[in-house]
DNA sequence: CGTCGATGCGCACACTGTACGCAGTGCGGA
DNA sequence: TCCGCACTGCGTACAGTGTGCGCATCGACG
């Protein structure tokens, strides 16, 4: 560190390889840009930063990554890598579907800067571990007798995209404020019922929800996407055709 | 335009008002952000340049907007002005829910950027418009008698914003292509069919897919939005209470 | 005519992504 | 043992970004 910026050069100085420094590689740069967004957001991360957290120039990287939007994929899919699907042995395809979708929307506000991306590249992009998490969701709802099993997939995984964006950029707004959610809720109270002053239904809304988020703002998020989660299976559901009569 | 970048000042080069410049205001500075949104994307829009398209420097605009990120907020609020909710006088409140949510998709694939903004933003921004929506569609499922109007809000909204999203991406990256919507899906198949290789489920639907998209992708795309929204208010349906038995 | 608030603008600063060409390293072959 | 080569890292540079600051100009009003 001390000989980095030494601006003669000595035989003496040659630099020695450290072997503290694991050499930069495609993975370690992904890895370390995930953090990075993880900490401080997609518009906080620059290739300058990057290299400088690996002990790197910021066009060093460009060796092992052709451009800045290709490393941002790559650090999407390997958050979707995080994802686990059950296999469609169990019983019950719902709480499977479930707990698939808890975790999606657990991964989109562990890493909040997915909604972002997400936005702007769609689902689009095809990559490993989204492919992955796809034939599994489908295995899932094929096995419990769905004719169509993507476009189940599709109805679930846009609401759960939808709803998990809205949340994560909640989240990264209160964060950002430095209080917890309930603080933060309550001192948005006043402005947001200003906002919706006018609108009946909206304020009855906002005073429930106001009422019940200064309890337990998570458990209130919970519930909500369960709610919905839960309506959307319950439509699926009754495209399942019955058991009892079999199709000729 | 010819003495615009006069260095001289001189007595002759005198600005007089040209009345065909309907000077700077912040509608006129919004309306012009739209329209470069619309046409080049999210990253594509910088204040230079939306100053020289208002005949105006880059620092003008800071006198009626605070910030770049103020800017686009308002942006946001007046695409969500668009929307038109119709009254619940209607006694079908599916077809109001459906017309209301096709208005909303709609206008989310005529600005493609709506979809990058709201994931950096969320959906808690409280602009007049998106607050007008809100209450509207409020009115249309307690018209109807949903007992928790916010709750089925909160599931259809983020459905539709999950879809549209995904597929205001997509066409992005179809027309960016210069290509048309089949074309695009003819080239990609054998890289996608690669992608999903030995992923049975996928490969199916994919095909299936493919196969109709060439023909008529968009026709594909509005059956798939239609096919969810129904799943949803199907779900919604059965927590609609009984007309037959009220409630004591 | 003088003053004032509002508006527009040129300049400057810190920062971005990335193209290009040089310097050092380790390895395969002679 | 030595040479040459592929690979990796970096310093420099360029065009572009958002925006703070202070000055010039304007229309309205006393």
């Amino acid at each position: 560190m001390a000989a980095k910026t030494n601006p003669i050069p000595s035989v003496w100085a040659r630099r020695q390889r450290e072997p503290e420094s694991p050499a930069l590689s495609r993975e370690a740069i992904v890895r370390e840009a995930i953090a990075m967004l993880d900490a401080d957001g997609v518009e906080a991360l620059s290739m300058r930063k990057l290299g400088a957290r690996l002990n790197a120039g910021a066009t060093s990287l460009y060796r092992h990554v052709a451009t800045k939007d290709e490393l941002i994929e790559l650090a999407l899919d390997e958050a979707f890598g995080e994802i686990p699907v059950p296999d469609p042995r169990a019983a019950d395809w719902r709480a499977d579907v479930t707990a698939t979708c808890e975790a999606f929307r657990a991964t989109t506000l562990r890493h909040r800067w997915l909604g972002s991306v997400i936005g702007q590249a769609g689902l689009v992009y095809l990559g490993p571990n989204l492919v992955t998490v796809s034939e599994r969701m489908a295995a899932l709802f094929a096995a419990a007798g769905f004719p169509e099993p993507s476009r189940a997939i599709d109805t679930v995984l846009s609401y759960v995209l939808g709803m998990s964006t809205t949340e994560a950029a909640f989240l990264t707004t209160v964060i950002r404020s430095g209080q917890t959610e309930a603080e933060f809720v309550a001192d948005l109270m006043p402005s947001a019922q200003e906002a919706v002053a006018g609108h009946e239904f909206l304020s009855d809304a906002f005073a429930d929800a106001a009422a019940n988020a200064v309890v337990n703002p998570a458990a209130l998020r919970d519930e909500k996407f369960a709610y919905g989660l839960n309506v959307i299976l319950d439509g699926l559901a009754l495209r399942l055709p019955r058991r009892e009569e079999p199709a000729a």
